[in-house]
DNA sequence: GTCTATATAAAGATAGAC
DNA sequence: GTCTATCTTTATATAGAC
């Protein structure tokens, strides 16, 4: 009996928690924190709702864990397209294209991250999810004013704008509707960035 | 026994519907939706529990009424200075004023009616109410084009990102903090918002 | 380790006394 | 009409069998 793990065990362990952590986060992307039980979890991924608390101590740290995994990613991939190649304006231009673009082909899970109804643990972590996101932005409007490229302005504020208008674009179901494909949207909304950060019409 | 309220008797009952009505915003404005159950209005109201259902159904309903009063007020302000005197880009600089100052001197308030998380029914009101901020937004963003003041854009999008930006200010705790002055916060949201519906800069 | 069954807690809603 | 006390529901979390 040993008292230590073997390392196909912890493997398996591992695997498992992963496992749980992806069907959790299909289900919120589905119907939102507020109808995602530690049942429903469960279910979607096949086992007893008990068994959950083997993998962690509290529904609550699963959803804060949920939350992690998924928006860290958006924090990661906007962070390599601000911090890539071109000039400040370029980038601050495929940001958004990339983090909306991202938004619109996983809209549920978007929705969740950016505005759904959530409790007090993921409220926080989405708080500071979202001063991340600004900060991105901030960032990439700071070196745009360094360049010469963008006007004076705060960049805080307009990184808040660029993050809370595509939340905001997110939000209304009825934002894409007939008449507007994801490639007309993308184009107003990286225009409205522009004009937002005062960079010179095209 | 009369078969009909006497006038006087229905006074008093609107009195206390109107009493509770003020007493739930300011619990909801003070801890959030979450945070308020008919419990803590009651007690703030100065009435048990259950006398509550005297006068809503449901405490879902109560929770809708009090979204509506206090969405609604907000609504009617910015309509009025939208739909004001001067030209668009001119009341749109107002309207931006006006709604955001009013947000920050009920920060409780507006975070509540913005983006505080709170059950489903209180979910689709906000959403129907954004729609109406941005209608009166995308309004005088196409008074702007029609007079030539501002450039071609999806107004509705810029509208969005107005709406959002404010939110996203407000949401932020660190939003206000040191060394900046609510009135230095308004001349660069203002000012974002000019540029973000392309007005030329002053 | 995972299941079933159950304990527990919190909050909404109701019944009946006054 | 309002209060007190209680019922009911719902979902988290736990205990003990296998």
């Amino acid at each position: 009996m040993p008292y230590r793990k073997t390392p196909s065990e912890i493997r398996r362990l591992e695997a498992a928690r992963e496992h749980l952590v992806a069907c959790a986060t299909s289900v919120v992307a589905e119907v939102g924190w507020a109808q995602t039980s530690v049942t429903a979890v469960a279910d979607s991924a096949g086992i007893a709702a008990g068994s959950v608390y083997q993998h962690f101590p509290s529904k609550a740290a699963l959803a804060v864990e949920v939350f992690r995994r998924a928006a860290g990613r958006e924090v990661e991939v906007l962070g390599e397209v601000l911090d890539g190649e071109g000039d400040p304006v370029e980038r601050l231009t495929r940001g958004i294209e990339v983090f909306a673009r991202r938004a619109l082909e996983n809209r549920g899970l978007a929705y969740a991250l950016l505005a759904a109804p959530a409790e007090a643990a993921v409220g926080a972590e989405r708080l500071e999810f979202r001063r991340r996101y600004r900060a991105l932005f901030a960032e990439v409007v700071r070196q745009g004013m360094a360049a010469g490229l963008l006007p004076a302005q705060n960049g805080e504020i307009t990184a808040a704008a660029l993050t809370g208008a595509i939340g905001e674009v997110l939000v209304d179901p009825l934002g894409t509707p007939s008449g507007h494909t994801t490639d007309e949207l993308l184009t107003d909304l990286t225009a409205m960035a522009l004009r937002c950060a005062g960079a010179p019409a095209v």
